[in-house]
DNA sequence: GCGACAG
DNA sequence: ATCTTGTCGC
């Protein structure tokens, strides 16, 4: 019986060494800095774009994931993509991006082909999870944004514990030096590489955001995107593709399913 | 060996 | 990720 598990942990270590592979491979096209197809200081930023993956409650696999895009800077809901999906991969911290991609791939897909709608393909996709402030600097963010090839930003919600950092100095270090929406500390690591960015998203939020680069666009100009788009605390188009994903569940998941509680009839 | 560990 | 009422404040 020991055996089983031994065996089932090698076979976890190999997929994991796989998985290390792609994504260094993957990583050879991380850009790191801006290439945009627009500019912040002459409105040519129109549509920007947000991902989020929102799960049924006590279930592994059954999940909706959805797209919006959100016109700029007015942020109103231009386009939205919502499905259920099932998900095939457990979540494993650090590999993230093996277990969502598939479908926030296939969404932007959609988008690319619909005949009417393709003019809102987003210029800048805001990802509900870290770019490269990650053990491996290849987090969700950069991994979509590598294999669809649009510029990304990765928002965090709770600290990845990477190069030194860990979540209760960078509180501290939060406390002392945030103050209102729009203060942030650098998250530079015992290396001395720069990974993010921890946010005070408001004047009123004491739990910081980690902003950190997807792909194709530097920590400078994520920082004012996510300035700009941001009222609570996770920018507006994470948080719109949040509630719509949770919404979608609560509406057409939750009474259709057995799972819990009904009026307990026979017996 | 032990703990930590995005969503 | 998900579980949840009240409560403080504009």
């Amino acid at each position: 019986m020991d055996n089983n598990t031994n065996d089932i942990e090698s076979e976890n270590d190999k997929v994991k060494e796989e998985w290390i592979k792609i994504q260094d491979e993957l990583r050879n096209q991380l850009i790191e800095k801006d290439q945009l197809s627009f500019n912040l200081k002459d409105n040519t930023l129109k549509y920007i774009g947000g991902v989020d993956i929102s799960f049924v409650k006590d279930n592994q696999e059954d999940a909706c994931a959805c797209l919006v895009v959100l016109e700029y800077p007015t942020m109103k809901i231009v386009y939205q993509d919502i499905e259920f999906i099932k998900l095939e991969l457990p979540y494993i911290p650090g590999f993230l991006a093996f277990r969502e991609t598939p479908f926030l791939i296939q969404l932007i897909d959609r988008l690319k082909q619909s005949q009417d709608n393709s003019k809102f393909l987003p210029q800048v996709i805001i990802v509900d999870g870290n770019g490269i402030l990650h053990p491996r600097s290849f987090g969700l963010a950069s991994h979509l944004g590598v294999l669809i090839d649009i510029p990304t930003i990765g928002i965090g919600k709770t600290f990845f514990h990477v190069d030194g950092l860990n979540a209760k100095d960078v509180k501290k270090q939060v406390e002392l030096s945030c103050h209102k929406g729009g203060d942030f500390i650098e998250l530079k690591g015992e290396s001395g590489k720069v990974w993010g960015l921890a946010l005070q998203s408001n004047d009123d939020s004491k739990n910081p955001i980690y902003v950190s680069i997807g792909h194709r666009i530097s920590l400078e100009t994520s920082l004012e995107i996510i300035k700009t788009t941001t009222k609570y605390r996770v920018p507006e188009p994470v948080r719109q593709a949040d509630l719509k994903s949770r919404e979608f569940i609560r509406l057409h998941f939750n009474n259709t399913t057995s799972s819990s509680n009904s009026n307990s009839s026979s017996k």
